[in-house]
DNA sequence: GTCTATATATTGATAGAC
DNA sequence: GTCTATCAATATATAGAC
């Protein structure tokens, strides 16, 4: 398949819709005829570029990859120390505070949902904690953290799993908002 | 139906039953035939305790309401001080530190996969985070924190949600362990 | 209250004409 | 690469004899 032919974009709608549908109702609770609806293809013309729903989920955790893998990049790009860099990571929690609230982290209901019942998706889906995981990492080396490091990334992590987690329980902004700023505060202090 | 009659014992049977499924695989994981295998009773017999399996699903977050509420009574009715019930309350974090690591935790996975289709069930099931929520409020209130109490319990429910769902996602119990006793920590510098 | 048989819709997936 | 028709398996749910 040639770069920038029909095809290609094709398979590019397919995973974009794809990825839509999955972060908002669930991976189990989007059907083929969901993809197929929304997409507006037909059934056939979407086997023809996934074998399975499963690879096109796998294809969406590959796009949800490189899209914060950009946005990590971009971040490390600019000049600005690593606590900036941090402070930026907790923003992005509340970057899109309407959906976060409406339909959780996109990667932490994904893992969760894998992780009862399809464990092989959810050790693809886990890339996408690990590539946050190993950013964050750096980032508290850069600080000074040392040894400390790698713990501090996940109980970042986690804090804002936690966050993202209470938010769209209570479908609450102003939780969201109030915990996020406890959890920027904690980075200021380190 | 009487107290102590078969027909109760049968229901029960059938409530325990999927109150572990539902855990061990989720909701949607779940098929009723999976419940028929499970419970070695037949199609029909299920049916005529209860005419969905939404309405399964009630009759275990109430199951679960009632255990996690006895839990919480229990603890009210020693004679220890709330800093101390409060630690008990994270303590329960890793008290099934091996099912909390495989399954997540039941509350929370619970939820998350309802709030995303599933939201009439989601409100129901909010009803098990009502319970711990209030309970804690009622502790830091007691701990002199006034007006920051309802605060301070959404906040410790948050934290211990992060530290479920990143030792879930990683599968891995020193995380869990070492997680929780910052947690432990933290309560007993407030 | 127990047990069997079946209905009906939806699921993911395939075959093959064009 | 597009489009139609259909398959086999499974889902939840029901009817009704015993």
């Amino acid at each position: 398949m040639n770069i920038g032919s029909k095809g290609e974009k094709t398979r590019g709608d397919i995973v974009n819709c794809a990825k839509r549908l999955f972060y908002e109702q669930g991976y189990e609770g989007t059907s083929f005829s969901d993809i197929v609806e929304a997409s507006g293809l037909y059934r056939g013309n979407i086997y023809h570029y996934f074998k399975t729903k499963d690879e096109i989920l796998k294809a969406v955790i590959g796009q949800h990859f490189e899209e914060f893998n950009d946005l990590l990049v971009k971040w490390d790009k600019q000049d600005i120390d690593p606590r900036e860099k941090l402070l930026a990571f907790s923003t992005v929690i509340i970057g899109r505070q309407g959906e976060l609230v409406e339909y959780g982290c996109p990667i932490g209901s994904l893992n969760t949902e894998l992780a009862k019942d399809r464990r092989d998706l959810q050790h693809a889906a886990r890339s996408l904690f690990d590539l946050f995981r190993d950013w964050l990492a750096v980032r508290f080396r850069e600080l000074g953290k040392g040894e400390e490091a790698e713990a501090l990334a996940l109980h970042l992590l986690g804090r804002a799993q936690g966050i993202a987690v209470i938010a769209h329980v209570y479908q609450d902004e102003a939780l969201l908002k109030s915990e996020t700023a406890q959890l920027r505060n904690w980075i200021e202090k380190l």
